[in-house]
DNA sequence: GTTAATGCAAAAACTTTGCAAACCT
DNA sequence: AGGTTTGCAAAGTTTTTGCATTAAC
């Protein structure tokens, strides 16, 4: 589905910023507002940081980009459209590490069996440490 | 292990406030900085807010408290001296739930024989639509 | 008496808001 | 043309830092 049709269906505006944002967060995998305004400003000309806070909200109320708190402070935004995963992140070193939903797949239906709790998995972080810090 | 013997085996001190703040997130459950520092004022005299952020970071690196990035925003502290526990939130109303370690254990193996991921359960929170919420 | 911890105030980081100018359709 | 979106600047939140004073040991 193109980012225009999805706009205009609710009465938005396709702007270059608005596809900016959007290919920043797509093309880092994982974006901070301030990492997404970084990637702009970058390839083309700057996009306000004010700008860039109203765009995220507005691809995530359309459903083009999702946030998890995964680190201290700033949000993470991560791409929709991308195949949906779980999280692992490292508390000693930090890296990010993706694994498909299938891995989950037992405990969603666990959820939902005996608390009624309908997970969304796309939204899932672990936190642990990762196998080569757990070496040492 | 008291909270005096822990803090002097590294040299620090026991202060009345770093005992109320201890207090204040056993109590609590779950408190972000400023529902800490307004359950003392409550019942105490006033800690400074940041008091308490120093506090907080403290009892964490003696291992007696543990935070997580439950809302928008504002990290949340739980005393580590309660039962491990995995967090359901509602993105819908908001509601936590906390369900045992065991649920989520399959789901722990899995990630370590297949990952070498050691997953902290008592960090894993689970975004999704509870039972009340999903029948609408 | 030493050294650590607190409170205060100021700064830093992050996010939101109002409004005029610019842009999309 | 008409309504939406942007940039700017200012204000609001949350968190951190420096330093003199106070308190724990």
């Amino acid at each position: 589905m193109e980012l225009q049709e999805t706009l205009r269906a609710k009465g938005y505006r396709l702007t270059p910023q608005r596809q900016l944002v959007l290919d920043a967060v797509t093309d880092l995998g994982h974006a901070t507002p301030d990492e997404a305004c970084a990637w702009v400003k970058e390839r083309s000309s700057a996009v306000n940081i004010s700008t860039i806070y109203r765009t995220l909200e507005l691809l995530e109320e359309l459903g083009l980009v999702k946030h998890a708190h995964l680190s201290h402070g700033a949000p993470t935004y991560h791409a929709a459209a991308a195949p949906e995963h779980v999280h692992l992140i490292c508390r000693v070193c930090g890296a990010i590490t993706e694994v498909p939903p299938s891995t989950v797949a037992p405990l969603v239906d666990e959820l939902d069996r005996n608390h009624g709790f309908v997970a969304d998995v796309g939204h899932l972080t672990v936190f642990g440490v990762c196998a080569k810090c757990h070496q040492s």
